[in-house]
DNA sequence: CTGAAAGCGCTAACAG
DNA sequence: CTGTTAGCGCTTTCAG
């Protein structure tokens, strides 16, 4: 390969204008103590030459990498892409991302990390020695694992915690889920329903917990039992099937089903399904995530939509901003919303 | 921010091991010329200390940035994004790509680039400039941009075409669209039918034109007129119904249409409805793509897999490799596959 | 086979 | 406000 060098760097920049290296340097990053003339004049030059700077270069003398990582797990998001699922979280995550990150002259960067490995602490420092990233973003169920938060912290390197309120180092943000599942929940018995059932995530998903707290806050306050109405799954579509399957075989099963995610919500489809029960006249569903596959499931599912492009989004200006604004305390909570299609209805009977 | 310097680097090494520079950074490099126990004595010291070189020290000094750059349309990828169709090239692409990176050392990253831009080849020289990936990928409408390829050219930057078979720089890589159209086509008349329409794609993909040729090719082999059942359309869901309604509104309409991806066979089976024609009894489908929705459809869609991972992991491999292997002359094929689902049956009448 | 020296492009620290 | 100097971590010469 032929040893590729920089076409025109900062040096020709500065030969151009006729000013000293630091000057040029202080017009790229926009630093104060340059003439308005001298800088217009610098300015001409880089476009001119079309000048750019080079990261590389830059994160060599101690500035800016210019890149924020975005950590997936990765067995489950393999698993995903494999099975083409239609589950769209990493292009939200993309979508979030990406703009945002242009917007300041940064890159995103998708790594998967397995968190079930025991090594995950070598592999993250590893790609952090590597890449040096000015800042990182940890998704469920990376954003709670200790190993990972604490190298991170021991390294000063920024991070957001996508979906934790646990207390410890990096701004976390979540989408509010004990709220919108309180609102799924409380959508269903307004519209009639007494007997709502929960199909929740697997545990080591804090998420998990919240939601099931937010439905059963729900039911409370509506004086309405929980009582068997709970079922575990782990996401996938088998879990949904066998735990609606265990909810709709009660003495007196629910009318209307939440499934913390779509995928499950599938599941609780197919276990209607085999039952000859109709959706939504018998069983009304609403599902999480609002990926695409909710509206071309039959029939098309009411579900929370969750806001990630634009929590990403928010974790990436955190993350860019974060020497200059003051660090969020408190989780930071982006509000996901209530997508009403064809699957809820009041109860028949 | 902290200014944050590599934790243990290639120094660090050298005087554990007691040894120069040059011979850790051979012993990295798998360079030749290290005696083996040598080599054995600094692998322990970077093992021991969990060295693992800065890519940017690495780029600094004239070697490889270990990127590459895999570049999609700014405007159709963020729409779909938006939209939620459940498109999952991007995923696809990632699902190759940075698998097969991670074999090599290497890593991925998506940009977004808009063509119909006339600042094209100053946003590429940017992001090139800042970047310096040791390859590229270009995916359509890119592959086929003149503006972008003779930039790659020039700067000597090895480059992959995804969908293109144009004669010039770069390695061509094609999922042989005219064989996996005329394969859809010689199924359908198999089945029976004699009138197959074509929605294709917009002209502006060299692909479009291949599809059409091979649904040409398969019927005229099997002797049957093609005159009147070509439409265009943009490939989005709109330009799908508009083209079947066309096709429908024919004296005699067509009893099967393959629509050159998956959001214009919605927009296929939509117009069925509309005409309230049943699928497959009345109009039989097959779509490009396979992407997560013809699962989802009533009925499921017959659909030609794109084997996108696949392609996009050959590209990387042959990028990184460009070096030592003989570069392909002639384009590639990686060959796409016919899934059946339930909207392909005999013409009913 | 191994080492020493020079430099990649940029910024931080310090002078003026 | 501007320039000079030193060095980031690594690889490429070129010597031994």
């Amino acid at each position: 390969m032929a040893r590729r060098r920089q076409a025109v760097t900062i040096k020709h920049v500065a030969k151009d204008a006729g000013v000293s290296l630091q000057t040029v340097s202080r017009v790229i990053n926009n630093e104060p103590n340059v003439r308005l003339a001298m800088k217009e004049r610098v300015q001409n030059s880089i476009d001119r030459l079309g000048y750019v700077p080079s990261i590389a270069a830059q994160r060599m003398s101690g500035s800016r990498s210019y890149l924020i990582l975005a950590i997936n797990d990765r067995e489950k998001t393999i698993a995903e892409w494999h099975s083409r699922s239609g589950t769209d979280w990493v292009d939200q995550m993309l979508l979030g991302g990406i703009l945002t990150c242009s917007q300041y002259g940064y890159r995103m960067m998708v790594e998967l990390v397995d968190t079930h490995n025991d090594h995950v602490e070598r592999e993250l420092s590893a790609t952090i020695a590597a890449l040096q990233p000015d800042g990182v973003i940890l998704t469920p169920p990376h954003s709670e694992n200790r190993l990972i938060t604490g190298l991170l912290a021991k390294k000063n390197i920024p991070f957001a915690r996508i979906g934790s309120v646990e207390p410890g180092p990096g701004i976390r943000l979540t989408m509010d889920d004990e709220r919108s599942a309180r609102m799924a929940t409380e959508m269903l018995i307004g519209l009639g329903h007494r007997r709502v059932g929960f199909v929740a995530g697997p545990d080591d998903y804090s998420l998990s917990t919240w939601r099931i707290n937010g439905w059963k806050a729900a039911m409370e306050q509506a004086g309405l039992p929980t009582s068997g109405l709970l079922q575990h799954g782990d996401f996938r579509f088998d879990s949904g099937l066998a735990a609606t399957q265990s909810l709709l075989a009660l003495a007196s099963p629910p009318t209307a089903i939440i499934a913390s995610n779509d995928q499950m919500a599938l599941g609780t489809i197919e276990a209607a399904r085999e039952k000859n029960l109709d959706v939504p006249s018998d069983l009304s569903i609403i599902s999480f995530d609002n990926t695409p596959v909710v509206r071309f499931t039959d029939p098309p599912l009411t579900a929370v939509d969750q806001p990630v492009a634009a929590t990403i989004s928010k974790a990436v200006e955190l993350l860019i901003n974060v020497a200059k604004l003051p660090l969020p305390r408190e989780p930071i909570n982006i509000e996901a919303t209530l997508v009403e299609r064809a699957s809820t209805v009041p109860p028949q009977n």
